[in-house]
This record gives C-alpha cells, structure tokens and sequence, in this order.
DNA sequence: CTTGAATTGTTATCTTATAACATGAATTAT
DNA sequence: ATAATTCATGTTATAAGATAACAATTCAAG
C-alpha cells in the first residue's frame, strides 16, 4: 500500500458526493426525498439508497440530521467532520426556514453542565433552537 | 358564570384527559398511531383526531414531542404546564429506551448562552441527549 | 330561531422511513 | 483458482408519521 494519506473528502464513494453536493447546493435543509429527486438521473432509484448514505455521511460527521424538520444539511463547520461528531445545534427561522449551526465548542460544555447528577453518558446530542432570526425580527 | 375557580386539569375535555392518561400509563413516549391504537374503543378513529389532541396538549406545556423519536410523552415537570412551555430537554437511553426531562430552570439560560452574538429571538428549545443512562452502562 | 365562526369528524393522500429479500462484490479458506 | 462466507448495494413492498380538504356538528351572537 503505497498509497498517499487519503484524506476524508477522498474517500467518498460517487454516491456520497452526489448527496453531499446536493446539499451543498441547497441554501436550506433538504429531505430524503428532495435528494432523491435531485438524483434521480445520477443513478438513485429508490429512498433507500439516499437513506444508506445519509447515514455514512452523518456517521462521518459531514452531514447532520435536523430532528425537529426531518431533513438533512451539511455540516457547517470542520470540527465535526474531524472528530466524526453526531451532535449538533442549529438556529432554525421559523418565519425565513434559515438554519445556522452552532460551533459546539460551547455545547459540549453545556451538556455536561445539564448532565450533572444525572449517571447519563452522552453519544450524540441534538439541539434545535427555533425562533425568529435577526432579519425576519426586522 | 359563578363557577369556582377553573384549575387547568379540570378544563381537559374527554379526548385530551384519555390521550394524557394513555401517555401517563406508558412508561415510554408513544407514537400517534400507538396512542390511536389504544384508544380506538374511545372514540378515536383517525389519526387526526389524535394529532389535533396532542397539539392543544403541547400547546398547553402538558405533552412534549420528542424530535428525534417522532413520539409523545407527558411533562415529567410541573413547570411546564404552568408557564405553557413548549421547550424541553430530554436523556434518551439508547439501550433501554428510558427518557427522563430535564429541569429547564438550566435550560433557559444555556440557551441565551448558546446565543451570545446571535441576534435570534427564540421561541421554542428541543434539547435531546442519546447515550446509555446508569443502569445500562453496567 | 338563524347566521356565522369555530371546532370536530372523516376520507383520502402525502411524506418519511424501514423491512425483507435479491443481487453482486470482496474476502478468505480449501 | 474456486467454493464458501461475508458484507455492501439494489429493489420491491409496506409501515409509520402527518396533513389537506371538505363535511358535519357545535356554539355563541344577533
């Protein structure tokens, strides 16, 4: 194996770079389904298969999952991606639909911070803000 | 109207008070179609009906929906109902299922933390921490 | 009453997600 | 090499979650 060192964004499959350039694109949360359509010609033919590699990618930690909208968005910031992170906080606009993601050197923090007395070892953790952003507050 | 003082409980009509004992009995959150299934002998025939109950139920800081399991529980704390709180935080024990609410009187002010130089007015908070609660880390 | 507004019922449909099994590729043992 | 095993991917079908659209009913105001 004299291979040079592989860096993550190399070692995508073709599939995996189609959804993350998909998402990429979209200014908003896209669902499964949204992909799908957007993919339609590249070769994805059923939910599943945009399902299997969302969950690669986010067990990547370069894409991350909005609970409360059911969609799926690039992870905004390195530091996930380099420690293979799950957790996430957004800000989402309940009036513009923005989301922004938070940098979650604060939230680790805070997690423990809301954990204590509580016996609870955290794997992944998921905040979602919702409210009204600096421009819709106008 | 001579009526003595209204408390909020006393207010539940017949289909909120059996979704809120539905849920109280469960141990776990419940899906809406769990809750439709386990009140179909009530009178509960459509899912809407159960989805329309929960919503004033949220509304009212009696139920939470739990983002990341598309499921329903009752508040675990008091003051949710008394301020009709619609955020929560919630542990999720992946391994047992178990879910606990955390006290929010934390919640609040990590929240304004989280958004320090974020101009957003927020409206609404859903904290939810997956791992292994005590018991299952054994 | 009776009109209009709001709530509740009902059907149909849409969206999101996964189960179950088939196919094919890579890996190892013989 | 090739059979056997395992692991990833493709495909079909269906489960689970949520809401749109409209009908029926309730209820308060004129």
């Amino acid at each position: 194996m004299i291979k040079t060192q592989k860096h993550a964004a190399l070692e995508l499959t073709e599939k995996q770079n189609l959804v993350m350039e998909t998402l990429a694109k979209s200014k908003r949360p896209l669902g499964a389904y949204s992909i799908l359509d957007a993919l339609r010609d590249d070769g994805f033919k059923a939910p599943l298969q945009v399902y299997r590699t969302l969950d690669q990618l986010i067990t990547l930690g370069m894409v991350h999952r909005l609970e409360s909208l059911n969609a799926y968005t690039v992870c905004q910031l390195d530091s996930c991606a380099s420690r293979n992170s799950q957790s996430a906080s957004f800000v989402i606009c309940e009036m513009c639909g923005l989301v922004e993601e938070l940098a979650h050197s604060n939230v680790e923090g805070i997690v423990s911070r809301l954990l204590t007395n509580f016996d609870f070892r955290p794997t992944k953790t998921a905040i979602e803000i919702r409210g009204v952003c600096a421009s819709c507050q106008s």
